[in-house]
RNA sequence: GGGGAGUUUCCCGAGCGGUCAAAGGGGUCAGACUGUAAAUCUGAUGGCUCUGCCUUCGCAGGUUCGAAUCCUGCACUCCCCA
């Protein structure tokens, strides 16, 4: 069952090009072989678009080998210039160090629940030792330059006005390296990455004949993008990260509910774990009935599962249930502060609610969510602002502590999906 | 250097000396519909202590009971001739 790995790939689209398939294949029949994919450290999480080689790695465990993940520390020095049309900035040590540590954790906390063995390694600890002239000596003089200079991602550099410079030209001599010393250390002896990662991989799998006439094998898989050509995890307020610090589970889960048909379907395929009879019924159910959005509920679950884990998701559903309308009638602050925290929030002496009252139309205004007084006030007047979720019409109508939801929390809202927090302290 | 056209509310663009906070379109914001989609439809769209009041039509003055609309000067933009 081992060997069933290529297949498991090809059924779900996961495979854009392989070396070799039926040596890979071979390679592959013995259980525990070591599988690798490369993450370079360029932020202090992980995004989406991560997810397709973390995924990749967990259907590695699932099959019976072992995955092994690679942070690169010291490739992350450098910057990949794949898929890039600009040089890239260089990051402090600092911030690459820190980068690494945390990057390192997520790719532990996905890949824990996929089961058997995981390595993590980083390819500062065997670079940092390896002095300029050795690199040169032992793995840059079997590198050709003709070769260097065809893959794509130089080419398409070298073309551009900006160029490329050595320091990033140089790049997949690391890369190819990296996997020449794991195919010693861990006998890894596959590489897999998106399909800009190709002339990478090759690299790596052309120095590894050359240096250790060894036989190295590499997949892609195709780069996930939209339906429209945009790359995926991109959402107008930026990129859709791994770290709840950064997109809230409930903001995650959105992504993937918010996706188009089309886009959920191919997310489905290659990155839900479900069976492929399970992935088939969905597509089926989607193209007969499209309003019930049975994919994107199910992969916005799975996907938050998989990330936040079983707690994130009932966090992210709770979020939405309430942030789509339904009434709040007592929750407390710290279940306010957890739901409503992508939310913009608005502090107010307590004393305003004595007596009258905060008037609503001011309320609406000092939190933001209309831009004048006049503002509010017409969209008290069509019907469009809502206290813990509850239509107000009534323009003269004020806050007081009855309206509060949690102790000093009361929720407003602005048409469909605009939300402020209103604290009284 | 000479001649002509223009500068309007977020954008484009219409504005007869009074009924102009200023047509129309876009955008935006609400509402309905809907699949937390797209399209569509409806309303709103200077400010405020809002059945009224205040401030806007390049800038500064002037004429007039009354000006975005007329006159003068200034600034900027565009076009034609040299």
């Amino acid at each position: 069952m081992a060997s069933d790995l290529l297949a498991d790939f090809t059924s779900r689209g996961l495979v854009q090009q392989a070396t070799d398939p039926a040596a890979l294949g071979r390679w592959l029949t013995e259980p525990g072989r070591r599988v690798y994919a490369g993450f370079d450290p360029t932020a202090d999480s992980l995004h989406v678009g991560h997810l397709v080689a973390l995924v990749l790695l967990r259907r590695v465990a699932a099959a019976g080998h072992e995955p092994v993940a690679l942070v690169g520390g010291a490739t992350g020095m450098i910057g990949d210039p794949s898929g890039r049309s600009e040089e890239r900035n260089l990051l402090s040590a600092d911030e690459l160090a820190s980068n690494v540590a945390a990057v390192e954790r997520q790719i532990r906390a996905v890949l824990a629940s996929a089961g058997g063995r995981v390595h993590v390694v980083n390819n500062g600890d065997w670079m940092r030792g390896v002095g300029y002239l050795e690199f040169l000596r032992d793995v840059g003089k079997h590198v050709p330059l003709g070769q260097m200079l065809g893959k794509d991602s130089v080419k398409s550099r070298l073309e551009r006005e900006g160029g490329i410079s050595y320091t990033e030209f140089s790049y997949m001599l690391l890369q190819a390296w990296d996997f020449v010393h794991l195919s010693d250390a861990l006998d890894c002896r596959v590489q897999i990455g998106g399909s800009d990662q190709w002339g990478n991989i090759t690299a790596g799998i052309e120095l590894g004949r050359r240096l250790r006439g060894r036989e190295l094998h590499g997949i892609t898989c195709p780069l996930l993008t939209k339906a429209d050509g945009t790359k995926m995890g991109k959402t107008a307020s930026g990129a859709v990260w791994l770290d709840p610090r950064r997109t809230s589970p409930y903001r995650f889960y959105q992504y993937w509910i918010n996706l188009e048909d089309d886009d959920a379907g191919r997310c489905l395929h290659r990155l839900a774990e479900l069976p492929l009879e399970e992935i088939g019924a969905l597509d089926s159910r989607r193209a007969t009935n499209p309003a019930a959005r049975d994919t994107q509920k199910r992969l916005a679950e799975e996907l938050t599962r998989l990330v936040h884990g079983e707690q994130g998701l009932a966090a992210a559903r709770q979020a939405t249930e309430i942030l789509f309308g339904a009434e709040i009638a007592s929750l407390d602050d710290a279940a306010l502060a957890e739901i409503f925290a992508d939310v913009p929030s608005h502090a107010f002496a307590r004393g305003v609610l004595e007596a009258d009252g905060l008037p609503l139309v001011e309320a609406l205004k000092a939190t933001g969510l209309a831009a004048s007084t006049s503002a509010a006030r017409r969209t008290v007047e069509q019907g469009g602002a809502y206290v813990n979720n509850r239509r107000v019409t009534d323009p003269a109508s004020r806050l007081t502590a009855r309206d509060l939801a949690g102790s000093t929390t009361l929720v407003l809202r602005s048409g469909k999906k605009s939300y402020a927090l209103a604290r009284f302290v």
